[in-house]
DNA sequence: CCATGAATTGACGAGCCTGTTAAATTTAAC
DNA sequence: GTTAAATTTAACAGGCTCGTCAATTCATGG
């Protein structure tokens, strides 16, 4: 049943085994496509014959791959965790001290938000469907446990050398971080429309990223 | 046109004034049964029907009403952003030190969210429609001033009085609060079956609600 | 009491979208 | 070259939802 170990699913070619036409290629570009839909649309929203469109195939094609629209939308989810996962592991932080690290994590993480919106409209597509999806996926739980694990290890260290102060959630912090990331994408627009305040302009983005590191390092730090 | 009006047309009730069908009370309870039945399944995934349903009316009624779907859904959003406009209003902020100033906006606006999920569904939904909806609205720009007015307001007499420091952005504080509250609420979902932690344990939530306050506290207070 | 116009209903038609099925087309192995 | 599995296509059937329209209630003013 494994959705996303598909990428890597080369069949270890036993000897009856007939035909590779295109399948992993049109696998990932369904993915994708369908990625672009389901963030612009919604689960309900989405359209399988615009996903099929966006690849040059059909629906009934995507359905063979997956089994249906659902199957497809959950891939997509599984997709996306892995990928910031995998970007969150290249960190690399434990030579960098405490406050640096932290710096380091807020904006990756804001930056990561603001260039994948896909990814982010996904969540925030998931979080109305009440998590229903994310929670028949066994792979999430593991997924996502190595940014907390990391954020732990730094705000220790910080304790320890004096830099922050004890009693730090981790989750929490983690939480704080992605709330200020994600705002700054998912409620782009009715905000800029009621304070009239284009939240995407340049400078304003440079600057909100500065004030949100400030935000969670002031929080951190000794009284 | 005055979709919000509606709820005080009551007609003066003259004296030869018998009590029409019920069109006001029924306005009203469509405008309530549509914030739910938006707020639990996005713009495209309700359904005018259950709509109806919940109101014991029937869909052509409705469509008698206000027009259609986009328009129910419009008079829904006025609706909202007018309830939180008013409750804000009611803050009296005015005698208040800044320092406790500042914690009770936080606090309402954490709590407000909390009490109010409907309102903050609406509000990501409304932005996964990128905002379409909100634009064509003029009455929304003049309702959501005040709020950003009464926090500067309040910045400023804290700068004045040294405990703020100052430059800071009223609009960007108003973002912070509201991306924390939000996400509070909106990301309960993933988040809790990620992380494997209920994000709306009693505890945890007033705990959280204390842990925002300090965290806008902070960023404001001298260096 | 009746005429009038607002409020309300039931039924209809059209559009979209999904999943399936059977047929056609490739491809690798033999 | 044949063959059989793996892909791909085209067409179908069923379901859901929306907006509209003509018909029907009902309170009210004359």
């Amino acid at each position: 049943m494994s959705l996303i170990s598909s990428a890597e699913a080369q069949p270890a070619r036993g000897a009856a085994m007939r035909k590779p036409k295109a399948p992993v290629a049109n696998r990932a570009r369904i993915v994708k496509a369908a990625l672009d839909e389901f963030a612009a649309r919604g689960f309900k929203g989405a359209s399988m014959d615009a996903i099929a469109a966006r690849t040059h195939t059909t629906r009934a094609l995507i359905n063979y791959y997956f089994g249906g629209k659902e199957q497809v939308y959950l891939a997509v989810l599984e997709h996306v965790y892995a990928e910031i996962r995998e970007a969150e592991g290249r960190l690399d932080l434990e030579h960098l001290p405490p406050v640096a690290a932290i710096r380091r994590i807020v904006q990756f993480t804001f930056d990561y938000y603001l260039a994948h919106e896909g990814f982010v409209r996904l969540v925030v597509t998931e979080n109305q469907a009440k998590g229903r999806h994310l929670k028949k996926s066994r792979a999430m739980r593991t997924l996502n446990r190595p940014i907390i694990d990391t954020l732990a290890r730094v705000i220790a260290r910080g304790e320890g050398d004096g830099s922050f102060r004890p009693g730090i959630d981790p989750v929490e912090v983690h939480m704080a971080i992605a709330a200020l990331g994600m705002f700054n994408v998912t409620n782009q627009h009715t905000f800029s429309a009621i304070f009239q305040r284009d939240m995407g302009a340049r400078g304003d983005v440079r600057r909100r990223r500065e004030m949100v590191t400030e935000i969670i390092l002031r929080y951190l730090s000794k009284p």
